[in-house]
RNA sequence: GGCGCCGUACCCAAGUGGUAAGGGAGGGGCCUGCAAAGCCCUUAUUCGCCGGUUCGAAUCCGGCCGGCGCCUCCA
C-alpha cells in the first residue's frame, strides 16, 4: 500500500519512504513516569500504535523505540524549581526509583487495556546516562557547548539550523517577555545539557560526569537514545505537537550539533491536543482524566480507542461525555452487526471477490493518506453493513482493517461457538412453549437467558441467540 | 506582542476546486404474541459572516466574528 504521512518538517504531506528499502526505525517520544498517564498523553500514544500497526500492514520491519523518563525533569525553567518525580515521590512517600516503578507499570497497565501494542525497544533514561554524557562530550568538542554557573548549557547561536521544525523567528521571543530569566544564558533559547547547580537537594538522582556530580538535561535523553538504537539518521520521530517549540528542537540541535549530519530524523509527525471545555488537558492544571476514570464510568477501553480514531490525529479533539457515550454506542453496534454475521467455518481463508478488495483498497488508501482513521471507520462500517457481500469476506475485511484499528473486532465475529447444553435447552424450552402460546413463561425464561448473557431473538427461522457484548 | 490551527446537520466528524462520507441521537414505517434485531424512509439545495478569484468554491484570496493551541514543564 502506498503511505502517505505530513511531515511536520517543511509542513507538508509527502509519500513515506525509508532510507533503507523494507526498514523503518521509529522513535516516540514516552511517558515521564511521575504521575498517572491522561487521556489526552493517551491519544498521543493511539495515534502512534496506528502508525506503528500501519508501517506493520505495509510489510516493514519496523524498530520502534520509546523512552520512559525516570528522571524528573524540573517544574520550571533555569536552574531552579523541583524535580517532578521528586515531588510526586515526597508526596506519596516513596522513594524517586519506586515512584517510576509505579507509574510505569501503571502506564503499560493502560496501554495495554488500549490495544497498544508494546514497542520493540523500550528504554529508561536512568540507565542510559553514560551515553548521554557521551553526546554532550561530542557537543562540546564541536563547539556547541558553554559553561556557566556550573551547568553546560547548549549554545545555539553555533547551529544555524536552530527552530526550523517549529519555524522559529529569532525576533518572536522578544515581545512576550514570558521566558524564564537565566542569567547565565548567553540567549534566552539556550538550554542545559548537564546540571551541576540547584537550588534543591537532588537526592539519589545524580550522576559523576566530567563536568562534576549531576543531571541531564532535559532533551538529552531522546537524542541519546535514539541514536544508540536506531543509529545517528532514522525515518520517524513522533510526540505532542507541544513538542514541537522547545523539545523536538532542542533535540535537532543536539543531534545533529554532535553528529554533523543533516538531516537526523526525515519525518516528524506530530499529534494535536484533546482539550475540554476547561481548556488543554494537563496534569499541571489539574483538569485531566486518567483511563480508570473512564472505566469508573462505566466506559470500556476501547471506547475511548474507538473515540480517538473517529478524529484525525492532527486535528484538536473536543473531549465530551456525550461524545465518549456515542463513541461507546457506536463500537457496541458495530460489534454487534459482527456477532451476528456468522460466517461459515473456514472463512478465514475466503479470497475476496472484486467487490471486497475495492474495500480494502479503500481502507487502505484512506489509512495511506496520513493515517486518515475516521474515514477509514466509514469504510469499515460501510463493509460490515454492505449486504451484498457475503459474510465471509465482509469477516475477512474486518479482521484485516482490525489490525490497523486494533478495536478487537475479530473477537466479535463468532463463527459457531457453542452453547453450553444447559442454556441451549433454555433456548429450545422457550421455543416450545411460544408455540403453545405460553409467552408468560416464555418471556420468563427470556429474562433468565438475558440473566446469563445470553440474549434470544426471534426470526422466521427460528430462534437466534447471542451473547451480550460489553 | 509573536507563531499556528479551527468554525460542516440536533451532536461528534470526514471531505481542501467539480457539485456534502461515516457514526451517534431523534422521527415515521415494515416485521413481531410482545420484544429484540434487521430492513426501508427521514433530519445540511448547504458548509460562521461579508466580499473577491473561477465556467464552477465548503474547498483558493481578503476582511470580520467566534473558538482553541503554542511561545514556560507538558502528549
Amino acid at each position: 500500500m502506498e503511505l502517505r504521512l505530513f511531515n511536520t518538517m517543511g509542513r507538508i504531506q509527502e509519500p513515506f519512504v525509508p532510507r533503507e528499502a523494507g526498514k523503518v526505525g521509529m522513535y516516540t517520544c514516552g511517558p515521564t513516569v511521575y504521575n498517572y498517564a491522561h487521556i489526552g498523553n493517551l491519544r498521543t500514544y493511539i495515534f502512534e500504535d496506528v502508525l506503528r500497526r500501519t508501517l506493520l500492514h505495509a510489510g516493514y520491519r519496523l524498530v520502534h523505540v520509546m523512552n520512559v523518563t525516570d528522571v524528573g525533569h524540573l517544574t520550571s525553567d533555569g536552574d531552579e524549581g523541583e524535580d517532578k518525580v521528586i515531588k510526586a515521590a515526597r508526596e506519596r512517600g516513596m522513594s524517586v526509583w519506586e515512584i517510576a516503578e509505579f507509574f510505569t507499570k501503571a502506564f503499560f497497565e493502560d496501554t495495554d487495556k488500549l490495544n497498544i501494542q508494546r514497542p520493540e525497544i523500550v528504554c529508561k533514561a536512568t540507565e542510559h546516562i553514560p551515553e548521554m554524557i557521551d553526546l554532550v562530550k561530542r557537543l562540546e568538542e564541536r563547539g556547541h557547548t558553554y559553561l556557566a554557573g556550573g551547568n553546560v548549557y547548549y549554545d545555539i547561536s553555533t547551529f544555524p539550523r536552530y527552530g526550523e521544525l517549529a519555524r522559529l523567528d529569532e525576533q518572536d521571543l522578544r515581545a512576550g517577555a514570558r521566558v524564564g530569566v537565566d542569567a547565565h544564558k548567553r540567549s534566552p533559547r539556550d538550554f542545559v545539557l548537564w546540571f551541576t547547580r540547584s537550588k534543591f537537594e537532588h537526592q539519589a538522582m545524580v550522576w559523576d560526569s566530567p563536568w562534576g556530580k549531576g543531571y541531564p538535561g532535559w532533551h538529552l535523553e531522546c537524542s541519546a537514545m535514539s541514536m544508540k538504537y536506531l543509529g545517528e539518521q532514522f525515518d520517524i520521530h513522533c510526540g505532542g505537537v507541544d513538542h514541537i517549540p522547545v523539545h523536538h528542537t532542542n533535540e535537532i540541535a543536539q543531534s545533529e550539533g554532535a553528529t554533523g549530519r543533516h538531516p537526523w530524523v526525515r519525518y516528524w509527525l506530530h499529534a494535536e491536543f484533546l482539550v475540554m471545555d476547561s481548556g488543554k488537558m494537563s496534569k499541571s492544571k489539574g483538569n485531566f482524566l486518567t483511563l480508570s476514570s473512564l472505566e469508573e464510568e462505566g466506559f470500556h477501553p476501547l471506547d475511548y480507542r474507538y473515540f480517538c480514531l473517529g478524529a484525525h490525529y492532527r486535528s484538536q479533539l473536543f473531549f465530551s461525555w456525550e461524545a465518549l457515550e456515542a463513541a461507546r454506542n457506536a463500537r457496541r453496534n458495530l460489534i454487534e452487526h459482527l456477532s451476528g454475521l456468522h460466517p461459515r467455518e473456514g472463512w478465514e481463508q475466503t479470497p475476496l471477490s472484486e467487490r471486497g478488495e475495492a474495500y480494502k483498497r479503500e481502507f487502505e488508501e484512506a489509512i495511506g493518506d496520513d493515517l486518515s482513521t475516521p474515514r477509514a471507520l466509514a469504510v469499515l462500517w460501510r463493509a460490515v453493513k454492505d449486504e451484498d457481500l457475503p459474510p465471509e469476506e465482509r469477516a475477512v475485511l474486518t479482521v484485516t482493517m482490525d489490525r490497523i484499528l486494533g478495536l478487537s473486532l475479530a473477537e466479535a465475529i463468532a463463527s459457531d461457538d457453542a452453547l453450553e447444553p444447559e442454556l441451549l435447552e433454555l433456548v429450545q424450552r422457550r421455543e416450545a412453549l411460544r408455540k403453545q402460546r405460553d409467552f408468560a413463561e416464555a418471556d420468563r425464561i427470556r429474562d433468565e437467558l438475558a440473566r446469563r448473557g445470553i440474549i434470544v431473538e426471534d426470526t422466521p427461522q427460528g430462534p437466534r441467540w447471542k451473547r451480550k457484548t460489553t
